[in-house]
DNA sequence: GCCTGCGGTTAACGAACGTTAACCTCTGTC
DNA sequence: GACAGAGGTTAACGTTCGTTAACCGCAGGC
């Protein structure tokens, strides 16, 4: 079944895959409600208006990445294992949430001050966690260039819901031999 | 001066930067207007919509990417230098034209059904121009393969628009480098 | 067995939007 | 020097939006 989520979880998942499809204010509050089977104002029963939606969304993806990212950067023993290991999390993050990964990088400019500066400061955290193992394993590197590396790299990543042609684990390996080789770390097939 | 182009052309100019700020739908023609120096309904002695703004806007960007990625493959006299040259061109166009990448992966889906078609039918000519090289290159690679790569490239190169702390020489260099490294190709330096 | 509060409903609001209408002012042409 | 058309203006339109208000049914605790 799992159709029986929590309404608040239900309306964050439908109201993603929404704001993906036609952008943050190509979406309607009514939208919303008929997607989940209820109508229009009855969303303010479980949020306080429409940007709390997005903010929540976007504040929750980011956390998630970074925590994640920081966990699985502890365990690794080298640096070119721990940038193995983000290069695995991102894409492995943005197969299985594609609509989370578009609506990150395309509707952040709508939230709230509030809520935008605290995005952006997560991202910028995750920025430099990978930029950190970049410049481990480069010390030439400069902040600013490696920086500027991770960002192409999440871009690399994040461009799978624009070709969703490949079975999953097909472009899993793709994408993570394509940022790993962006990089200049030799892909290991 | 420079700022005598005819207002049809500075219209569409200050349109991308607007659109790639806050999104098409959240822009409005007051806005693009005020941005002008002329107020909302004069627009339309320019455009019939807001959304054939939008249209001419992306049908320009993908004819522009596909002729003269077609014309620099012409010119190349192999696999590899055709595909060398086809990211030094979308580098370039990349970092000439932040607003226009991010309009045309963000905003294509507000486009009316017949520019909408027009678009993507070019951005797919432009995505297989790229994946043919490819496949010259290496003949085991399947046609979805080589397109998916063709897209994670450019999600690399369309990248800059979020990290333009970087000189734009160093840039250029940068992102060419690790699209090729992506693709699998030696990079030069 | 009442009552509270959660999660719905429909109706209504003011604001903002894209667009049209009506009008004005130049500038170049015959 | 009348006139047409290009490129502006403000006022006004209908629609849609986010949000609020008022109301309702039902489950669970006392």
């Amino acid at each position: 079944m799992e159709r029986t989520l929590d309404r608040r979880s239900q309306i964050l998942e439908v109201a993603a895959r929404l704001f993906a499809e036609r952008g943050f204010h190509g979406v309607s509050v009514g939208d919303i409600g008929r997607a989940v089977g209820i109508s229009g104002p009855a969303l303010y029963k479980h949020f306080d208006s429409k940007d709390d939606v997005l903010a929540e969304m976007l504040v929750a993806i980011s956390e998630r990445l970074l925590t994640e990212g920081q966990e699985r950067v502890a365990q690794a023993h080298s640096p070119d294992a721990a940038l193995a290991a983000l290069v695995d999390w991102h894409v492995e993050f943005a197969l299985a949430q594609p609509s989370l990964i578009v609506v990150q990088d395309r509707d952040w400019q709508s939230l709230a001050v509030e809520a935008r500066e605290r995005v952006r400061s997560l991202q910028r955290e995750y920025v430099d966690l990978w930029a950190d193992q970049l410049r481990r394993r480069d010390p030439d590197l400069t902040t600013d260039r490696a920086q500027a590396m991770a960002h192409a790299a999440f871009g690399l990543i994040n461009s799978t819901p624009h070709s969703s042609r490949l079975p999953q684990s097909a472009m899993r390996e793709l994408l993570a031999g394509m940022a790993l080789g962006s990089l200049g770390l030799k892909s290991l097939s």
